[in-house]
DNA sequence: TTGCCGATTACCT
DNA sequence: GGTAATCGGCAAC
């Protein structure tokens, strides 16, 4: 059984958060008790007030992202699109609004409940993107702003496994000058659970 | 108040 | 390859 990571480690450099993530376990208890689980195979850095392509450039503040002033390690979950959710870790003090984006996830625990939640056949489809691996797991906007140490969402220590890492640009973003080619996205090399082309 | 667009996805040709 | 779905933020009217 993994530990739960401890606050201190969502402090840190936002992009090191990110790199860090990869390979630990996102957990959802549901109110039976049961644990959805996947290993966290993607992630993208957002590093804001200096960031073009994040919520709170320049320090922008709405009642939408107001979790991301609260300090690492809380969640900040929102919708995009009028229709999926995004779910992020808080990342670095209170008021340094920075964040990582989970992007995708290999589902480990709870699948056959993850296959309910979502209309498809393979388990590759199931967390392979921002919006997919929330409706996989029920994340919603209800569970914006929770500290992720306890149930009904948290993130464990991974089995200590290491991985070839592969950096990139982000996803999605274009049109935001150099910041659209810094090098914030992170996923496990050769996955087949990550975001598809 | 209106209109456009987004850290997306599924379904269409 | 293209585009509809559908809501909140925000700039423009």
């Amino acid at each position: 059984m993994s530990k739960i990571v401890n606050s201190s480690f969502y402090l840190g450099e936002t992009k090191t958060v990110a790199r860090e993530l990869i390979g630990k376990i996102l957990v959802r208890i549901l109110p039976n008790g049961s644990r959805l689980t996947g290993r966290i195979v993607e992630t993208e850095a957002y590093l804001g007030a200096k960031d073009p392509a994040c919520h709170s450039f320049g320090l922008r503040k709405t009642k939408r992202i107001e979790s991301m002033y609260l300090k690492g390690g809380h969640s900040y979950v929102y919708l995009i699109y009028g229709m999926y959710y995004c779910f992020n870790v808080v990342t670095r003090e209170k008021n340094e609004p920075e964040a990582v984006l989970i992007r995708a996830l290999e589902p480990l625990e709870g699948v056959n409940i993850m296959f309910r939640n979502r209309k498809v056949t393979r388990e590759q489809d199931l967390c392979s993107g921002p919006g997919k691996l929330c409706q996989a797991m029920g994340i919603d906007r209800s569970f914006d702003g929770l500290l992720l140490k306890s149930s009904p969402l948290l993130i464990e220590g991974g089995d200590g496994s290491k991985f070839d890492l592969i950096s990139s640009p982000r996803i999605g973003i274009p049109g935001k000058g150099v910041a659209s080619s810094w090098k914030l996205r992170f996923h496990v090399k050769d996955s087949t659970f990550v975001t598809k082309k």
